[in-house]
DNA sequence: ACGCCGACCGTCCGA
DNA sequence: CGGTCGGCGT
């Protein structure tokens, strides 16, 4: 019997399918994943495909890895070969080896979306354009929105016509592009769109890489947009030694799931790839293995509210299973205090564990409530998406000066680490050696090492020349032999004293900072481990710039997650919560106050088809009479989605205060003055629950205080303190060597040692 | 040069 | 409600 036996015939058949086009229409827990590897296993092991000659792209880090992972259990050897990455990744491999062809250096640095909106604030600055008649966020989202149809600054200008505001923006556009080039920097959108630019003028990079991706597959395809579309037609193109184009493309996706259309994805994509590529064969999957009948049913039915989709009829040999769960809360109070309550009454009776629940809501701030619940329970949670690492200040700050030894033409790197820590360099300083620099065109940096030229520096002048020297000593020091990263980022620390005055300070916000920068160390020892070729700078910046929260979802931990409905495309859970099924939450009142509701809606019942799509098990949703939306109480009717699940599919509940003997929110709902009493009494509750806890919150901590750990960099040492610190242990070790350290548990990867 | 505070703002979703 | 930015005071 062959790994082949286990996939039902149409899946059979996907992986069976040897050259052409292959479009798979994998409706939501149809196994496509399981498709997309049995199918590279396939390739190697009976059609001799190089696994060299592979490429297979994803949206996120995680589904790479995962696919991966999966690869490697099923074939036995080359796997190693196979290119799978996302395309922000992909693009990234290929700039850093030909974007000099486009007159770019290939120590690019990457801008994150604060770096964007930094560089845009001096661009309106300098053409002058009033932020307050066009915010920032417009330009940039409109400048984005150019990019994913690969529309150049030129192209936009001649596309505006007349409109004061529009071409505003296009100057802006033009401006911000240029100053993005000098910086030798791309934005996150540049990536794909360099790489386009890149095939599209170099004929030999692009024959390069078109003959060693002799077969693509592409993940979630529905969710391309126009650029990506380009890439991926640009790199399936190359013909084969007959001289023929074969188009060994194979892409998965579902209609039904695309939710990024706001982001740029182009539904067209998908649905006219059989027009584009002539003799796709379509293959369709059909079979859920996920959910129960009930849950299915219910996300059939919600979905059949849209119209123009593929038909398809997505069913399941799984058994009725439970009814779906509805209730209607009388307040987001409410609803949190239940939702949490009713988890951790069922982990308790044993029916589950924590890691089985998932807590879906429409946008990152309806978190804070559970959040505030889950602390108060006692309960383990991770949530996903509010504050990314990487976007701390203090993270950030060292990240500048990575960037900054890395890539001296990064003028937002050097900006933003001129003055921190203060040294006395101040905005008028600044603004003097910025003008000298345009003036004579140059880097902000190259001024700054001229800067005893600059008319009107004097005593700034000598503050400037020593951060100047501090730089170029620590990038003499990188280009040494033995030198490892490590080293580098601990001089860095070092030398501008940014630990030490952080030390000085001792507040809690700065041990926080100090136990951050710890783990960026951690994460830099990870990388130049486990990096396949030879660790870079710039390969940890990239690193560091593409990763995603998501992409750090650690199922194994045994707490309950909390994200946003988009994030949990592609998850599944035995037990989900959709809550804030209200109009104007979800669907959102920007989508059903939009110039075009009913596209705009639909998206959303796409989203709500993928939110009820996660469910194995039992699948819960709820809505709230009131909820505080944005500072302040208002009322909503429940989702008009809820009414799209027929009555007997459903299992309405009534929000019943049976435990409220137990609960925390009984005193407080009730109160006639009704909400802001609540939070009132409830908030002093909180921030008085003791700090330090025995118990066993972030799942289960392999060590207790007196036990000896080991750490990736600081080797063994000895737990002298675990606080439970919102949403994580932070754990001090003691490291013979180096000291104390503060290390937050679910970053730090501490193992006991006897 | 820098820090604090108050006004104001803008509200979704994300690599 | 919460974060951000600009003004003002030191």
């Amino acid at each position: 019997m062959s790994i082949y036996d286990t996939l039902n015939p149409e899946q059979k058949r996907a992986v069976l399918h040897d050259k052409g086009p292959l479009l798979i229409l994998a409706g939501a827990g149809s196994g496509k994943t399981r498709v997309l590897t049995h199918r590279i296993a396939y390739l190697i092991e009976h059609r001799d495909v190089n696994p060299w000659n592979i490429l297979a792209v994803t949206f996120t880090n995680k589904a790479a890895r995962e696919m991966k992972e999966r690869v490697d259990q099923i074939v036995g050897y080359g796997s190693e070969n196979i290119w799978v990455s996302t395309f922000h990744s992909t693009c990234v491999r290929i700039l850093r080896r030909f974007i000099d062809r486009i007159g770019y250096e290939r120590s690019f640095s990457i801008y994150d979306s604060d770096d964007s909106r930094t560089l845009m604030r001096e661009v309106c600055k300098y053409l002058e354009i009033d932020t307050k008649r066009i915010p920032e966020k417009t330009i940039l989202g409109a400048i984005s929105k150019a990019k994913d149809e690969l529309i150049s600054p030129e192209e936009f200008e001649k596309s505006v016509g007349s409109d004061y505001m529009l071409k505003k923006q296009a100057e802006a556009y033009k401006e911000y592009q240029k100053r993005l080039k000098a910086s030798n920097a791309l934005d996150f959108d540049d990536l794909i769109v360099k790489t386009v630019e890149l095939f599209m003028n170099d004929k030999e990079a692009l024959t390069t890489y078109q003959n060693r991706f002799r077969y693509i597959m592409v993940d979630e395809y529905q969710d391309t947009n126009t650029a990506q579309f380009r890439l991926i037609h640009l790199l399936a193109s190359g013909v084969n030694e007959d001289g023929q184009k074969e188009y060994n493309l194979c892409v998965v996706g579902d209609d039904d799931q695309s939710i990024y259309k706001f982001r740029g994805a182009n539904i067209q994509n998908i649905l006219n790839f059989e027009k584009t590529f002539a003799g796709t064969n379509v293959i369709k999957l059909e079979q859920n293995y996920r959910s129960s009948q009930n849950i299915l049913e219910a996300a059939n039915e919600v979905i059949a509210n849209n119209i123009g989709r593929k038909e398809k009829a997505l069913w399941t040999d799984n058994g009725k299973g439970d009814p779906v769960g509805y209730t209607l809360f009388e307040s987001d109070f409410d609803e949190a205090d239940s939702i949490t309550s009713e988890i951790k009454r069922t982990v308790e009776n044993n029916e589950a564990s924590y890691n089985d629940f998932a807590i879906l809501y429409r946008t990152n701030a309806q978190s804070r409530i559970f959040e505030e619940k889950l602390i108060l329970r006692n309960i383990p949670y991770r949530i996903i998406g509010s504050v990314n690492f990487y976007a701390r200040k203090e993270i950030k700050d060292i990240l500048a000066y990575l960037k900054t030894i890395d890539n001296g033409l990064d003028n937002i790197a050097v900006k933003r680490i001129i003055n921190v820590p203060r040294r006395g360099i101040g905005l008028t300083t600044i603004d003097r050696v910025n003008d000298y620099a345009l003036n004579n065109d140059m880097s902000f940096y190259e001024a700054l090492t001229r800067s005893n030229q600059i008319p009107g520096l004097e005593r700034a002048s000598a503050k400037i020349t020593s951060f100047v020297s501090m730089i170029e000593g620590l990038r003499t020091q990188l280009n040494q032999e033995n030198y490892d990263l490590t080293e580098l980022i601990d001089d860095i620390l070092d030398a501008t004293g940014y630990l030490r005055d952080l030390e000085t300070e001792g507040s809690d916000e700065a041990e926080d900072r100090i136990a951050n920068i710890d783990e960026l160390v951690n994460k830099l020892v990870t990388y130049a481990e486990g990096s396949e070729e030879a660790p870079t700078l710039s390969g940890f910046l990239e690193e560091v710039a593409l990763v995603s929260d998501i992409d750090n979802l650690d199922e194994s931990t045994d707490s309950i997650v909390l994200m946003t409905l988009h994030s949990a495309k592609g998850l599944e859970f035995p037990y989900v919560y959709m809550c804030g099924m209200e109009e104007g939450v979800f669907p959102s009142y920007m989508s059903i106050y939009a110039d075009n509701p009913q596209e705009e809606i639909e998206e959303e019942r796409r989203l709500c088809y993928v939110g009820i799509t996660r469910a194995m098990k039992r699948l819960s949703l709820s809505a709230a009479k009131h909820r505080m939306l944005r500072g302040e109480t208002s009322y909503n009717k429940p989702s008009r989605f809820i009414h799209e699940i027929p009555r007997y599919l459903l299992k309405i509940n009534m929000p019943s205060d049976k435990n409220s003997k137990n609960s925390f929110a009984s005193q407080n709902t009730s109160t006639a003055s009704g909400y802001h009493h609540s939070q009132k009494n409830y908030k002093p509750f909180a921030t008085n629950e003791p700090k330090n806890f025995a118990g066993n919150n972030i799942g289960t901590l392999s060590y207790d205080v007196g036990d000896n750990v080991k750490h990736i960099k600081f080797g063994i040492g000895t737990v002298t303190d675990i606080i439970m610190g919102g949403k994580d242990y932070e754990v001090t070790v003691d490291f013979p060597g180096y000291g104390t350290k503060k290390l937050i548990a679910s970053f730090a990867k501490l193992t006991k040692v006897d």
